[in-house]
DNA sequence: TAGCAGGAAAATC
DNA sequence: GATTTTCCTGCT
């Protein structure tokens, strides 16, 4: 199926995906790929207009508006946390860059491999186990495979998982599969309260089973802004940690400061976390999860 | 609370 | 080719 999506307010594709959110978008020559909504989508903007060709007709101009949130008001966020000269300057070098809305689940699963890996370590171990366990279909000749639903993965063996590359992850993976099969996840539950709460919620709901899964606070951030509408949730990893220390060090506590400067190296305890997402949070605003977003962008493209 | 292991691959030297 | 680092969490 073959259709345009105007766009009304700010919006880069480029800069929306190459951000970490997703990780099953690819580009092929002028054209983004993506395995998602359970098909695939194949997106290349024009000025303000996005071109697109998807695989069902599930995959359409409503769904892709909603995905990547273009009604939503970009200007108004960027206004609101554009606060000082560092995120500024972010945000004015990744303009349009925006927040997607992604599958709950799938984002949740994705976000329990991301840790100790990085991005292209991400994205082979969620295509192999898409690979291993996803539905496949055909598009333009290629086979790509859906991602697998809870079910599949929670009924699979953690030595099954551990063969696509997956480590000490594999056992996290399966056991929060379960519990999302199980239906102890209630998504819209978390979804429809106010963060600090959600952000409970969602713990609470996975560690129900008083087994550890393997999602932190970092990962539950994730799950909640990239997946849940929670803007103001800070997902703050080992960069963001970098970028808040260089430019905002007045928003750590001094005993954080201190160890940082100390021992170099970015490395934070649980509670060092709370706090310091609290104060980022005070001082960002309900988007702070937008400015996450573009300090990464920022931080990473130093190097 | 601090320190460490965990597994494999990318990045760096 | 060896070493360090990697969008971290769980355990002691």
């Amino acid at each position: 199926m073959e259709f345009t999506v105007p766009i009304s307010s700010p919006f880069s594709l480029e800069h929306t995906l190459v951000s970490g959110q997703a990780f099953r978008w690819s580009r092929r020559g002028d054209w983004w790929y993506g395995v998602v909504g359970g098909g695939v989508l194949k997106v290349r903007q024009e000025g303000d207009v996005l071109k697109c060709v998807s695989s069902t007709g599930a995959l359409g101009a409503s769904w892709v508006s909603d995905y990547f949130r273009l009604d939503e008001d970009l200007e108004h966020v960027l206004a609101s946390i554009s606060r000082d000269d560092p995120i500024t300057r972010a945000v004015e070098r990744f303009y349009g860059l925006r927040l997607i809305r992604q599958d709950r689940w799938e984002c949740l699963a994705s976000f329990v491999l991301a840790t100790n890996a990085n991005i292209p370590r991400i994205e082979k171990m969620v295509e192999a186990v898409c690979a291993k366990y996803g539905e496949a279909f055909e598009f333009e000749g290629d086979v790509y495979h859906r991602f697998p639903s809870p079910q599949a993965l929670g009924g699979s063996t953690v030595s099954d998982l551990r063969g696509c590359g997956l480590g000490y992850r594999a056992p996290f993976l399966k056991k929060v599969a379960a519990s999302v099969a199980r239906g102890d996840v209630d998504f819209s539950a978390v979804a429809s309260l106010p963060y600090e709460e959600s952000r409970r919620l969602l713990l609470r709901e996975l560690f129900g089973e008083k087994v550890l899964l393997g999602v932190g606070p970092k990962v539950a951030d994730c799950v909640l802004l990239y997946s849940c509408g929670k803007d103001e949730a800070f997902p703050i990893d080992v960069w963001i940690a970098r970028a808040v220390a260089r430019s905002y060090p007045r928003l750590m506590d001094s005993s954080l400061r201190a160890r940082l400067k100390r021992e170099g190296k970015v490395r934070m305890a649980a509670g060092d976390y709370v706090r310091l997402s609290a104060s980022v949070r005070g001082y960002f605003g309900g988007y702070a999860g937008y400015a996450q977003q573009y300090l990464y962008m920022a931080i990473r493209s130093e190097e």
